[in-house]
RNA sequence: GCAGAAGUGGUGGAAUUGGUAGACACGCUGGACUUAAAAUCCAGUGGGCAGUAAUGCUCGUGCGGGUUCAAGUCCCGCCUUCUGUACCA
């Protein structure tokens, strides 16, 4: 009987852990700083199952090997304890929340516990904990109070932008903002009201409130992230998923999506998760490309929009002021109008117009063309009239030209001259018109095979640019592709579909008229909702073109597009193009861009995928928004009275009224005065005001997790500089390659933003970091028979089941064990044999089943009622048994393996080893639990090798060890530790069997290789280790204890058994000293007696000697 | 479609720069101990052929080529599986 009580000794050492606070990391230490962390888990009720502890078992051991190493190592575990299945579980059965998390919690504890980790305790967090999401609202705070500067790509606090727009307006600030931010004078800002103010800002600030279409779950009442939905469906629990707009926090994460993606080259992760991030980051350079529409053919009409070309806010006022105006013209205008009005120039001029939010002298509106004409007053106003022009120029498209009144009555030819030959340069149209196509473009080299445009059916302008003719199809086609499900569009790829908006619009550089039409493969949410066609050039683009028939203008040199188009960049040659024939992709690209900056038709640009993130939840279970609402507008709540906990709710549901949960809060308004939260009845606007009813998204807690670790306890601020400039960042995080673009992305931003702000000293959260491979589950199934309701199902052994071949009788060609179904359904007295039958498979519990997959039917047959009179037919040795399939580990699929069993039966030593011992860390594995005996033995091998006293008593010598054994501890060290910096802990375990095998057949008993080697294994078995280091007269923990050097000198050998080769075949092995020269070799080889046997007189064309490898014969 | 990873005995998997393919473990077979079982220990174990045997030969790392004295490893072309991603202009 082995005396190895892995129970017992693993019990002792947890408690000793435990309470001598063993793994607790310090902030102050001379030794170097390591940091290892596992991702956040979050504690599903189901618990642990044997799939989780791998990463945790992997990081362990680093964690472990590190302190051995002499590093100060910090290792930190808690829980990231928000989330949707304990709000679900909550709405099911009116539980609140936080008890059924803190029972999750618990059991996940004690769980961890019993596998002996080497966390830290002491820092533990909690993401739902108020002490900790206290500082979640500081963070979201501090993005609220921050804009993004474009040309410090840096981020900075918001008073900053004030002091700017108050001396400077907007004019001078390049920022990440939102699209229709409009510009302004420094006069305009301090002019307009305190809630103007407010709204502007909002434009700016990292987090803010807008209305966004978002993607909205009616079943979970809740908005989605584009990650959580997969396939058009909620990744958790499938419901629909459907579009609506609501007004929503979003995170300006689009700032840093350059720095996201430079980023990427200075950390140490797994290529295919950081191409995940480069993908969905979606960068894509190339041009914005404005195209003219042309306005429709006069027969067709045109429409009733164009002439509102004035801010529809302000529009009243402009209208009644432009009355105003054209009653009283000057001098000068008046004179300019009456030129102007007899259409000498061939185009139609319009007075006093408004146009935005101003009001134009003289509109041309066709050619997008303004006339001011100026009087003195202009003069004390030219930092007005600038502004006025940029935004008439760049915003909305106009060219704006001046003249003063002097000019007009003195030289209105010289005037008149000047306008008719901006008129000409500018793009052309006969008739009224207006409207522009933004496209962007990668290949702005291709512009001249542009022979179509299309838009995404959802595109603004459709209903605009629509001819009467085309009214009714585009409008069915329209219809047709928004019923159209997400996931119905994005399955079907093959059918092309589209249809003809009877509009043109005009080539920027050849004035052709292009055809434009709608197609829902263009998608309305990328870039601008519209691409310039290319079909030489572009796969969808040929396709589209082919089956509507439309031109395939061939603009590459010496390519035949007659079959598929040409997508190539690097071999491209332009041609038919004009001014860029003869270039290559970078020359053309280049030009194109120069020529249509200068035409104001075009820039360079360059695109980004990524989407801001919607931030609000229509949840209870989140971190509730410091925030309370003044006249509509957001206000935040001083760090001084956060957190700002939940309320209580009766229910954990949406409200009658659709709001989310928190509206239900009876006591969820914010006292100004008081500060803090009172009851929804005193609100009355002045000082106390509504709360914020959405709550915080997963993500929340998770993205700055890492740095609270490194202070957790902290309550003046998030984290002491101190400890933040001494454990910087993770130097290995590990877990799952499920995150790549939702946590890690959201965590790199997140680490940035609060680097720019100057709280952290890096601006990476990770160093390295490593995906461990998912362990997957050996399910049971069970083939059964369903025959009628009043035969009880009949189950077939798998192995009959599935022989049928074998076990067919001749007779009546049906497989063997259908008789015997037949047999027993007539025992029911049920007439109808085949036509009911219906061969049905059903998982069965793994529980249940034996190495062998033998099926306790007793078992079984209690575990369900369906199976309860179940009737088995057994294989011939009378035994039943399950076919397995390999899934997904989960407690639907009854194939979990508890850690808890496993470490009962085998200890917790077995239970780690054993998960390292499966494969390669990275790699998906099933679990199957038969190799588990194997890593068991191993463990009593090593346990006896230390007591092999009598008795199994413990028995180590003093006496210096053997040459051999020496040799198999310092090959056994030199692996281990190579092993375990390139993270193949699999191969370890084998190293370490090796060893254990080879000083058992040493009978090593010796205190100099047992003692470091008890250190080699302590990380992989710590509480054996620990045990046998207490036998050999230590005191305290082995955790610290240095980790043996390797020494060369034990492992030179002075010969070598050389395999011997034939032609690269092996045929013997021969031993020969190994300080041979390579000729003396030879020679040795050549006179060998075996060596002649094998040549059988053929002379070598040629020996190939490699000293200390290999020896080689050719001929 | 694109990107990445992988494919080796009955099974999980080793093989570090091209140098003895199958380490280690499971399983299986035989044996020892035992009234028996479990546990433990010992031996064997890629396929095929020849031989009483020691042993020898031969095939063999998804498939087909190639480079090399020598290829699981490098190159070219394909097949399959897994993971991620997608009308991204």
């Amino acid at each position: 009987m082995s005396k190895y009580h892995f129970n017992d000794i693993e019990a002792k050492w947890q408690k000793y852990w435990a309470e001598n606070q063993t793994f607790k990391a310090e902030n102050n230490s001379e030794k170097p700083k390591y940091y290892v962390l596992d991702m956040f888990p979050y504690p599903s009720g189901a618990g642990l199952h044997v799939g989780h502890p791998l990463g945790y078992i992997a990081s362990d051991i680093y964690a472990r090997y590190k302190r051995h190493k002499g590093f100060n190592v910090l290792h930190p575990q808690g829980y990231d304890s928000f989330g949707l299945p304990a709000e679900q579980y909550a709405i099911q059965t009116g539980q609140h929340p936080k008890k059924t998390t803190e029972e999750n919690i618990a059991r996940y504890r004690e769980q961890l516990d019993k596998i002996g980790f080497s966390f830290d305790w002491s820092r533990e967090v909690r993401t739902s904990d108020p002490n900790y999401y206290k500082w979640t609202q500081w963070i979201f705070i501090q993005l609220f109070e921050s804009w993004y500067c474009k040309t410090h790509e840096k981020a900075f606090p918001i008073s900053e932008l004030v002091k700017v727009f108050e001396e400077q307006g907007n004019t001078n600030i390049v920022a990440a903002c939102d699209d229709d931010t409009d510009v302004f004078s420094a006069k305009d800002w301090n002019a307009f009201s305190e809630e103007e103010k407010q709204q502007i800002l909002l434009k700016y600030r990292l987090t803010y409130l807008a209305e966004t279409e978002v993607n909205w779950c009616p079943q979970l009442g809740t908005v989605l992230a584009n990650d959580e939905i997969v396939n058009g469906v909620s990744e958790r629990g499938g419901y629909p998923v459907v579009r609506k707009k609501m007004k929503q926090w979003s995170m300006r994460i689009t700032a840093y999506a350059q720095r996201l993606l430079d980023g990427l080259d200075t950390i140490d992760w797994p290529q295919p998760l950081k191409d995940s991030q480069t993908n969905w980051i979606g960068r894509s350079k190339g041009a914005s490309v404005t195209f003219k529409v042309l306005p429709p053919t006069p027969s067709s009409g045109g429409g009733a929009g164009y002439r509102l070309t004035g801010d529809s806010k302000s529009i009243k006022m402009l209208l009644k002021k432009a009355k105003e105006m054209r009653k009283s013209p000057t001098q000068a205008e008046k004179k300019l109008w009456e030129e102007l009005r007899k259409k000498k120039l061939g185009v139609k001029f319009r007075r006093q117009h408004p146009i935005y939010k101003y009001i134009a002298d003289f509109v041309c509106l066709e050619k997008k063309l303004i006339i001011e004409v100026d009087g003195k007053i202009h003069d004390f106003q030219v930092e007005e009239d600038e502004l006025r022009t940029l935004t008439l120029t760049e915003k909305k498209g106009f060219k704006v030209i001046r003249f003063t009144n002097q000019e007009v009555i003195e030289s209105i030819d010289v005037v008149l001259n000047k306008i008719e030959e901006i008129l000409h340069s500018l793009p052309s149209g006969e008739g009224q018109g207006g409207d522009y196509i933004e496209v962007f473009t990668t290949r702005p080299d291709t512009i001249f095979g542009v022979s179509f445009m299309t838009l995404a059916p959802e595109h603004d302008l459709v209903s605009k640019i629509t001819t009467p003719e085309q009214k009714a199809k585009i409008e069915a086609y329209v219809e047709a592709s928004a019923k159209r499900s997400e996931r119905e569009r994005m399955a079907d790829v093959k059918t092309i579909s589209g249809v003809f908006t009877g509009a043109y619009a005009e080539h920027p550089f050849t004035g052709k008229p292009i055809p434009i039409w709608i197609g829902d493969y263009v998608l309305a949410g990328y870039g601008t909702g519209a691409v310039m066609a290319v079909p030489c050039g572009d796969q969808r683009d040929y396709n589209f073109a082919k089956h509507f028939d439309l031109p395939i203008p061939n603009i590459f040199e010496g390519v035949d597009i007659s079959e598929e188009p040409f997508e190539d960049k690097v071999n491209t040659i332009i041609a038919n193009s004009d001014f860029i024939n003869g270039l290559n992709y970078a020359d053309a690209t280049q030009k194109v861009i120069e020529a249509l900056e200068a035409k104001g038709q075009g820039e360079g640009k360059i695109n980004y995928r990524l989407r801001d993130a919607v931030f609000s939840r229509q949840r209870y279970w989140g971190e509730p928004f410091p925030v309370y609402y003044k006249n509509g507008m957001p206000q935040m709540i001083a760090l001084e009275h956060l957190p700002l906990t939940l309320p209580e709710v009766e229910k954990y549901l949406p409200t009658e009224e659709g709001e989310p949960p928190l509206g239900r809060a009876e006591v969820w308004a914010w006292d100004t005065t008081k500060n803090e939260v009172v009851h929804n009845d005193l609100i009355d606007n002045k000082t106390v005001f509504p709360l914020e009813l959405n709550t915080m998204p997963g993500w929340a807690g998770s993205s700055c997790y890492m740095f609270r670790y490194m202070d957790p306890t902290n309550e003046d601020v998030f984290a002491s500089k101190e400890a933040l400039d001494y454990w910087e960042n993770v130097d290995l995080y590990l877990g799952g390659s499920e995150h790549a673009t939702g946590h890690l992305l959201y965590t790199r931003f997140w680490t940035k933003f609060m680097h720019d702000r100057g709280y952290f000293k890096v601006d990476e959260p990770v160093k390295k970091l490593i995906n461990q491979g998912m362990i997957l589950g050996e399910s049971a199934f069970v083939n059964y028979c369903s025959v009628s309701e009043n035969v009880p199902p009949i189950l077939i052994s798998s192995e009959l089941y599935n022989k049928q071949e074998e076990n067919t009788k001749d007779s009546n060609n049906r497989p063997k064990y259908l008789d015997e179904v037949f047999k027993i359904s007539k025992k029911y007295n049920s007439n109808n044999e085949v036509a009911s039958l219906v061969h049905l498979k059903s998982h069965a519990d793994v529980t249940f089943v034996n190495l062998q997959n033998e099926l306790n039917t007793e078992a079984f047959k209690n575990w369900r009622p369906e199976f309860k009179d179940a009737i088995f037919i057994t294989e011939e040795d009378g035994t039943f048994k399950v076919s397995r399939e390999v899934e997904k580990m989960s407690k639907s699929k009854y194939n979990v393996v508890n850690p808890d069993d496993i470490c009962e039966q085998y200890g917790a030593d077995t239970l780690r080893m054993y998960e390292m011992f499966l494969g390669p860390l990275e790699q998906a594995k099933p679990w199957n639990t038969a190799g588990i005996t194997g890593v068991h033995s191993f463990l009593k091998k090593l346990w006896k090798l230390y007591n092999s006293g009598a008795e199994d008593s413990f028995h180590v010598s003093n006496e210096p060890a053997s040459k051999d054994s020496l040799k198999t501890l310092h090959k056994t060290i030199k692996k281990v530790q190579e092993d375990i910096e390139n993270f193949s802990f699999n191969t370890s375990v084998s190293t370490f069997m090796i060893a254990v095998n080879e000083l058992t057949a040493q009978k090593c008993n010796s205190r100099e290789v047992l003692e470091p080697l008890a250190v080699l294994i302590s990380p992989y078995a710590p509480h054996i280790a620990e045990e046998l280091w207490e036998r050999l007269g230590h005191e305290g923990s082995i955790s610290t204890a240095p980790f043996p050097v390797f020494d060369a000198k034990h492992l030179v050998e002075s010969s070598k058994e050389y395999p011997v080769s034939f032609n690269g075949k092996m045929r013997f092995k021969l031993e020969l000293p190994l300080d041979l020269t390579p000729a003396q070799i030879e020679e040795a080889v050549m006179a060998y007696d075996k060596t002649q046997e094998q040549l059988q007189g053929r002379t070598p064309k040629k020996v190939i000697v490699v000293p200390g490898k290999i020896i080689n014969i050719v001929g």
